[in-house]
DNA sequence: TAAAACACGTGAGAC
DNA sequence: TGTCTCACGTGTTTT
């Protein structure tokens, strides 16, 4: 790798290929001329090869240690990064699409709550036991996608079955009123029910 | 940028800086002997020279012409395209987590779907008409979430106003029964009125 | 003019 | 062995 006729410093023993003009000068003059270019010559290489280094350790997958293929390697883990960036946002921005339904219901939910408060309507969940596990409900909560739904599976999922139930949609609120039964023989006392409740919708 | 002591094809006016072995050679092999080594070097030039040329295609951004600052844009570039990637695939984690929700429901759905045919149970739309545009609704259809909302809102926007509602999920179903009136004054026939319904039914 | 960038030919080492 | 790759010093061109 050392270059044979010449030391560390640049002084260079070979006489070299100059053809031209420099080799008509003096030869203290020759050497100095030559040695200025010759140290840029060596940063500039150096600086090249430091780059080449960087890239070479950037670059996950290398099939030689060569200066071209560390170059063409280089330029295909390029192309493969391209190629990640437009699928990737190609998937994201459908994704954005798809999500933009679940934006939309958050925003209304966001309208029933305004529309809610400013009619005065106060969410409310109220419990009467009529007649052992049997109970009288009246809830009026805030008006949700699927609130309702997931109100009946929990209720169910507790044990409990909706009989006569009614549900009205107004003003941002949903209104339900129901009988439901626990069905296990479990009995309930109503404030327990009605914390219960609270616990499912404060869930929904 | 033409050596100027070099003929297009290769030989060589120019001494070279020759100082060892080869130079004590006759002087024709000599110049065979180099020749061949000549062209090589000729060739590894050019073909670095253009994957460096390739790569400068590839980065979008370029400082500067020279060999260094080339490879030097592409390292930035490079690093650029890391990060958006790992930003693109963190931000895409992070939706699919937020949708995993949506793909539960839509199994749900499914699984809904599967229990209704397991028992039995068909979809069905039945009005009937009471008194001038009120009627009489008997729905069963398969569970979904937020149907029922979505039912009673498109209703409501066709001028529809729910009065007696009952709603009971079973075995991956929904029963509604409810009285409904047209509240614009339009009258609407039995089975104009079902066939709205199945429409929404089908968008839901 | 000086400094920087480049292409060139060449010797030496690696496989 | 020959072929490939590299670093080197140099002359020329460009800024």
């Amino acid at each position: 790798m050392e270059y044979a006729d010449c030391a560390p410093d640049g002084s260079c023993v070979s006489e070299g290929a100059g053809s031209g003009k420099g080799r008509m000068r003096m030869r203290g003059q020759e050497r100095e001329y030559k040695s200025k270019n010759l140290q840029a010559e060596r940063r500039r290489r150096q600086k090249l090869s430091d780059r080449l280094l960087a890239l070479r350790a950037l670059v996950p997958i290398i099939t030689n240690m060569n200066k071209a293929t560390i170059i063409e390697d280089a330029i295909t883990y390029i192309k493969e990064l391209q190629k990640n960036v437009k699928d990737l946002s190609d998937q994201l921005l459908e994704m954005e699409a798809s999500s933009e339904e679940e934006a939309k219901q958050r925003s209304e939910t966001i309208d029933a709550a305004e529309e809610m408060n400013k009619c005065g309507i106060e969410e409310d969940v109220e419990v009467t036991n009529i007649d052992g596990n049997k109970f009288w409900l009246k809830i009026v909560i805030q008006k949700k996608r699927s609130s309702f739904t997931k109100l009946v599976e929990a209720m169910n999922f507790l044990g409990f079955e909706f009989t006569d139930t009614s549900v009205t949609t107004s003003k941002g609120a949903i209104l339900i009123t129901a009988c439901v039964e626990g069905i296990y023989g479990e009995t309930f006392a109503a404030a327990e029910t009605r914390e219960l409740l609270q616990e499912i919708i404060k869930g929904i």
